[in-house]
DNA sequence: CGCTGCCTTGAGTTACATCAAACGCGGTGG
DNA sequence: CCACCGCGTTTGATGTAACTCAAGGCAGCG
């Protein structure tokens, strides 16, 4: 299905990538791409395959993983409307994805095959700055979650998913931000195991500073989290 | 000291970033470089100071690492002949470093300061392209550190780090390859402590899978390591 | 009203960090 | 040539965060 305007994009849609260009480029580059529904559990990308389209996510949430030697994913990062991926289509010779990413929610994406998004590489002088922005946040993104999380206990790794879950997914609702997450999903993004991080939550809660139903955690503010948490010493 | 050629740079001189570009651009970039020469723990860059230089490595080591809010350094990776850094002069905005760079070895390096590069960027058509792959080397680089080191047991990254370690500063030599680090740099470079590393080396010592002087290890071969060390049931 | 899947709790185990102490290589000066 | 010194290294004892496994509770759905 080709896309037929830009008008197809949310009103309040922004997108790195997008951000490079003129008005002019993205119509042509959003001319171009095919429109694709999206739902949980579908693979969008595999890390190794050939990369053959460069791709934005419209609406929904993604998750990007690494697959370890032994079987087990190492996630990197959510995936959220304005999102990038497939770079490497464009940007690796020989072209093969890096990471994999599966969908967790429905949702759309635009999509451009490798002759188009090559051709639009060469029609669109700002392509490149463009991608190089958009590699380099995720450059600057991975180096914080090293950084930040890698080499810290597991207490430490989990409030911090947390906060940044919040910010990217978070719904404000009655008594706070509201986050559809599951204990499980949670300790995925946070490396470590369920038990642990029922463990911390759990401890949380009964300290007053979030409040979880199942598949749901809620936070009363991320100010307000972020200093109780640290105001727990630990 | 402005560089007056090419033919100051090493014949077998190979750099992600100058092979993404012509030889007339080559020519064009290299003569509008400064050259510097740089000694053991000279801080190059430093995370959060304005970025306002652009530079390649000649000659020698650095360590690229970042600062954890409690002080100490997370390191990243090696920086060898050939790789260029403070990427962010270029392609941020506000133009500030990322990460913290420093020698480790006599060495030297070109540099251009953040009105040079800027002028380059618009003089160089390919420039862009050059910063994409360098940039893109990077992120495959980071992902890969934080997929196999981060989140695997201590025995495992030692491994993992004399292997990239001897491929990038390895030097051959009588018995096999020689590297010239002590315990404690591997530890940093393995995240654990020298302990940790010592009682690894030893046993991999005692096995007769390596050999090791004061500051210095001796691995027979890389794929030899490689595979003696898979072969001892972890 | 029972079933299924998420969640919780506890006990046992392990890998690694921490700390204290001592060893020995390799350089330096007598 | 020997005595010394300092730093890189080694070893052991101890503590602990987090994983594993087993079992049971509970929410929401049919």
């Amino acid at each position: 299905m080709k896309a037929k305007s830009a008008a197809m994009l949310p009103a309040d849609f922004r997108s790195t990538f997008l951000d490079g260009l003129t008005s002019r480029e993205i119509e042509t580059v959003v001319k171009a791409a095919e429109q694709e529904p999206i739902s949980p559990h579908q693979i969008l990308q595999q890390e190794g395959a050939r990369a053959d389209r460069l791709w934005l996510l419209v609406t929904g949430r993604v998750a990007v993983y690494r697959l370890a030697q032994d079987g087990d994913k190492v996630f990197l990062r959510w995936g959220v409307p304005g999102d990038t991926f497939g770079l490497a289509t464009v940007l690796k010779r020989p072209e093969r994805y890096v990471v994999t990413i599966e969908a967790v929610q429905e949702g759309s994406l635009l999509s451009w095959d490798l002759a188009a998004s090559q051709a639009l590489v060469l029609r669109c002088p700002n392509m490149d700055k463009a991608l190089n922005a958009v590699v380099a946040d995720y450059l600057d993104n991975l180096i914080d979650v090293l950084g930040a999380y890698a080499f810290q206990p597991a207490e430490q790794r989990l409030a911090r998913v947390l906060l940044e879950s919040a910010r990217q997914l978070g719904r404000s609702g009655t008594g706070g931000i509201e986050l559809d997450l599951t204990n499980e999903q949670l300790a995925v993004a946070a490396h470590m195991t369920v038990f642990t991080a029922t463990r911390k939550l759990s401890k949380w809660q009964s300290m007053g500073i979030l409040t979880k139903r199942r598949g749901k955690i809620v936070l009363p503010s991320l100010s307000r989290f972020e200093n109780d948490w640290k105001g727990t010493a630990n």
